[in-house]
DNA sequence: CATGCCAAAGTGGTTGAACCACTGGATGAG
DNA sequence: CTCATCCAGTGGTTCAACCACTTTGGCATG
């Protein structure tokens, strides 16, 4: 029988003492098809499962986890769901690209699964970033089209919900989520809501990278204040134009106070091989 | 025990009769937790079963849909992972509310359980076609900025390839994903790769749905020359405007060749609250 | 020798019954 | 009235057995 590189090994089990230690983490797993789920999501994600390979049978990976073939069937079923696996009656399970198959919200999960120290993390967060930005770009645009002034008025009120929430990290988070939230409200867009649901766990998910991310939340509540004022302005592609760029001087920002310089200055070098720097406009944030 | 409003009644079995003539269809559903799944996510997305209230008990629910409890569990295990449920120990399965949990996968699938007349379809619709059109846009000129010699010639084969799909609506769907994905590979963003991904089962789950956006497929090929130009000519924000313009010329064209004028035009104007028509560019899509 | 059938082994899929663990409201003592 | 306790009902897990599908390799047939 094959064996998984092993993490943890030991039995999974639902009361598993260790689990009282890890308590503080992202919340008690209490589950043991959680625990069985999370660790192949892991050995997937990470690589030490390789796309294209196929998982031991589910008789001998449940025998070798400790864990009933059902239990081991219901993970399984999960990483499926996820894109993670492919299960083929009668054939067997095998290891999916998730780069091919898997959705948005397994981006998180990547990031939390590998180091910050590797260089795949850093490209992780760079797309991560870049992604966001653009939603979050196009969100304010088309809710400067289209918001009313109910819409004006709930953004106020998440803005200064946010006020309260400065000091504690984890209620910022969501709070901001909450914030994004209610811009989409007001584009009118079911697809940007759906797309905003695949960071929305983010907050509660991975707790570690948001205390990394949501730095400087003082500056956040200013930027909340110039978001509802290009939303009340009214002028969609100048809001679209504006926001990018503020993002991308944020991010920027974000990167060099955490020491990324160099590495994400190479990495920038090596994506704009030959071009002139067309990005860099002169135009402010607001 | 309280009885789900009925589609098809009739125990769900592997060996169904029905299945044999329905192969032609998306793909024989072989599985039975398969339909019993599809089954309850079409309850909830048709809104028949609604956000917040709790499905009976697993035992109540299997004995009612003639299958045994674990099977169930199998099928609300695939929905929990969609988002479209929420079950908790002890407590019992309550529906979620997918426009707050689903991911972007949710979308071509809500689309299916709506009925075209109904208007929420065309709300969906319209939704689904704007972050497509923001996805491609930013994709195109991401690539703009970043592409390789590689990558242009694998763009060539791709749109090679789709000359002789134009009859073939299924083949072409799926080589216009794969256009689309090679596009995205010279983006070197993992994250608007998975984004794709949300979007690359459409062909397979919804064929019906691809019948209808893939007319014009000649177009299509003209349209797939533009991108390769404008990713060969490097201007990342040209590109951007270009695209977007472009593809908003597609899709309105879309709406009027299907009879949707009047309604998306009043929707539209529902949107655009008193502001200059800002979107009607000039530029045409090469 | 080439072809096609088909039986066997191995894989995932489904079942029924039983038991464990958790939740929330009913019960009753204080 | 308050609070601790109990317990009925819900989801979670296990077991052992069997069903359905895929693959493969040997065998019969041409």
């Amino acid at each position: 029988m094959k064996k998984l590189p092993s993490t943890t090994d030991a039995p999974l089990h639902a009361n598993d003492p260790t689990d009282t230690l890890a308590a503080i983490g992202p919340v008690a797993r209490s589950s043991v098809v959680d625990a069985v789920a999370d660790r192949l999501r892991r050995e997937i994600l990470a690589g030490r499962l390789e796309p294209g390979s196929r998982l031991p049978s589910e008789r001998e990976l449940s025998l070798a986890l400790g864990v009933n073939r059902l239990t081991l069937r219901a993970a399984l079923a999960r990483l499926e769901a996820m894109g993670l696996v492919v299960t083929r009656h009668g054939s067997g399970t095998e290891v999916a690209s998730w780069r091919e198959r898997a959705g948005l919200e397994a981006l998180p999960q990547v990031l939390a699964s590998l180091d910050p120290s590797e260089p795949a993390w850093l490209e992780l967060l760079v797309s991560l970033l870049e992604v966001r930005r653009v939603l979050v770009a196009e969100a304010i645009a088309l809710a400067a089209e289209r918001h009313t002034e109910a819409d004006l008025a709930a953004l106020e009120a998440r803005a200064a919900e946010q006020r309260a929430n400065v000091d504690d990290v984890a209620a910022f988070a969501r709070g901001d989520v909450a914030f994004q939230r209610t811009v989409i409200h007001a584009t009118r867009n079911v697809g940007l809501e759906l797309l905003l649901n695949s960071f929305a766990r983010f907050p509660e998910d991975q707790p570690a990278l948001m205390e990394l991310l949501y730095d400087r939340r003082a500056d956040s509540l200013a930027f909340y204040d110039g978001i509802i004022a290009l939303i009340r302005a009214g002028d969609a592609d100048g809001a679209r134009d504006g926001v990018r760029r503020a993002l991308e001087a944020i991010d920027d920002g974000w990167f060099e106070r955490h020491g990324f310089t160099a590495r994400a200055a190479k990495d920038k070098a090596a994506r704009d091989r030959g071009k002139p720097s067309s990005t860099k406009g002169s135009k402010g944030k607001k």
